[in-house]
DNA sequence: TCTGGGGTCCTAGGACCC
DNA sequence: TCTGGGGTCCTAGGACCC
């Protein structure tokens, strides 16, 4: 059988770089992307990485002052652009390869192993190179016999100028060399807390990783833990996966933008969160039969805290939002408690399952079969031609209070003919 | 004034059954 | 005084990812 052969192709600072390309002279500037309500900063530019500025920081610390006199530019999160601008990476990628799983948002393990004959850093360039072109977007790839070297290659590339964002550990003469130099808190499975531990116990880079005992490693990281560790040690373990599982649970929620204390307000915002849900529901054609919802006070703020859930189960799996918007104003009635300030709510649904498995009831119609599904159907129809969210329920609200603040979105320039940018001749 | 959101997997322990 | 054992299912919590 032949070896295993993994290229990640990541794309460097995503967020940053989509503004960046329709925004050419932010091109060397310092750019920051924020998160819902514009709360901290989740993807930095390297420009703004270099003013010491990091992931997760809350934008309203970072000194005003500090922010001019550096000509910093901070924007809220554009995910339709985000979105769109992937998809053109993705489709760019597909055509260095038909084995291809799309990681996340950013990122796609490619499958090489075909391609031996080939150099495998030349054809990384080509890739690195016509992604370029296609979408205007850096990325870096990392080539290696398991997944979990291909990211070591990846972030080598990245961390490394010289090497021109393409590496490859295959065939490089001295791959103890390159774990050394990986630290463990960089290492694709290993977060905070284990990081922590392996230091604790004298682990400090990838290198020393692999010469731990499996026992030792399975012990304190369980399984997979060790399937990682196997793949240090070039086993590969982790295969492509290639076509999409169908999501176990899907969750809604967000922080408001004001704080809310009234019923009313909690039930509206979470309607609306409910209504998202339901709808990602059925673009899987799944129907559910569990939903959860969870409310919570401001962690940060000094004053009375508060936080609850509480689930419920439908009669039957269906995919209707009126059905769980229905719940879920319930459940709401029963976890509030008046006398606080909400920050936050949320809808869990979960007992997923596609809707050919439904189960069918003798007494009542089920989802599928009655006029709720043509319904549905109808108005994500509308929805989809006209605009985000033309058509909803008067349950989500009207005046929305707590709706969140992005006071400095960029426009959609991919997805709407509204946003689309203007070329000027002079 | 202002601190994100959406996922997965594994394990331990309790409930329950025979 | 003596007080089973094993299997399965579910849930909560903890770890991770982006």
């Amino acid at each position: 059988m032949a070896r295993d052969v993994f290229a990640l192709v990541d794309c460097n600072s995503f967020y940053a770089s989509c503004e960046k390309v329709f925004n050419p002279h932010l091109a060397d500037k310092p750019v920051g992307i924020l998160s819902n309500n514009d709360g901290i900063i989740v993807a930095l530019s390297p420009e703004l990485k270099k003013l010491g500025i990091k992931r997760g920081d809350a934008a309203f610390k970072i000194d005003k002052q500090f922010i001019r006199k550096n000509g910093i530019y901070l924007f809220s999160s554009n995910y339709t652009l985000y979105g769109d601008m992937s998809n053109r990476v993705m489709q760019t990628l597909h055509d260095f390869t038909p084995d291809i799983e799309i990681y996340s948002i950013d990122e796609a393990f490619l499958s090489l192993k075909g391609f031996k004959h080939l150099n495998l850093t030349k054809y990384g360039r080509q890739i690195k190179r016509t992604v370029y072109r296609h979408t205007g977007l850096p990325v870096s790839v990392g080539i290696g016999p398991t997944k979990t070297l291909a990211k070591v290659a990846n972030r080598f590339a990245k961390k490394h100028p010289f090497i021109e964002g393409v590496f490859d550990i295959i065939d490089h003469p001295d791959k103890d060399k390159i774990l050394r130099w990986m630290e463990v808190e960089h290492i694709w499975g290993v977060g905070r807390q284990y990081a922590k531990m392996l230091r604790r116990n004298g682990i400090e880079n990838a290198f020393q990783l692999t010469q731990a005992p499996n026992k030792w490693v399975q012990n304190k990281m369980t399984i997979v833990g060790l399937r990682m560790v196997k793949e240090l040690r070039g086993i590969s373990c982790i295969n492509l996966e290639e076509d999409i599982p169908p999501k176990k649970e899907i969750v809604s929620s967000k922080s408001f933008g004001t704080s809310v204390t009234e019923l009313l307000d909690l039930q509206e915002a979470t309607a609306e969160y409910c209504l998202r849900a339901v709808e990602k529901l059925r673009e899987e054609n799944q129907v559910a039969s569990q939903i959860t919802i969870f409310i919570s006070t401001n962690r940060f703020k000094n004053e009375p805290q508060y936080a609850n859930y509480a689930s419920a189960r439908l009669p039957l799996p269906s995919a209707y939002s009126p059905d769980f918007l229905h719940a879920a104003a319930t459940i709401m009635k029963k976890i509030y408690r008046p006398g606080y300030n909400y920050k936050k709510s949320g809808v869990m649904i979960s007992d997923i399952i596609h809707q050919s498995k439904a189960p069918l009831d003798f007494f009542q119609p089920c989802y599928l079969d009655d006029k709720r599904k043509v319904i549905m159907d109808c108005m994500d129809e509308i929805n989809e031609k006209m605009g985000n969210h033309r058509l909803t329920y008067a349950a989500s609200g009207i005046k929305k209070p707590w709706q969140m603040k992005r006071q400095a979105l960029t426009p959609s320039y991919t997805t709407s003919w509204q946003h689309i940018p203007v070329v000027k001749a002079i």
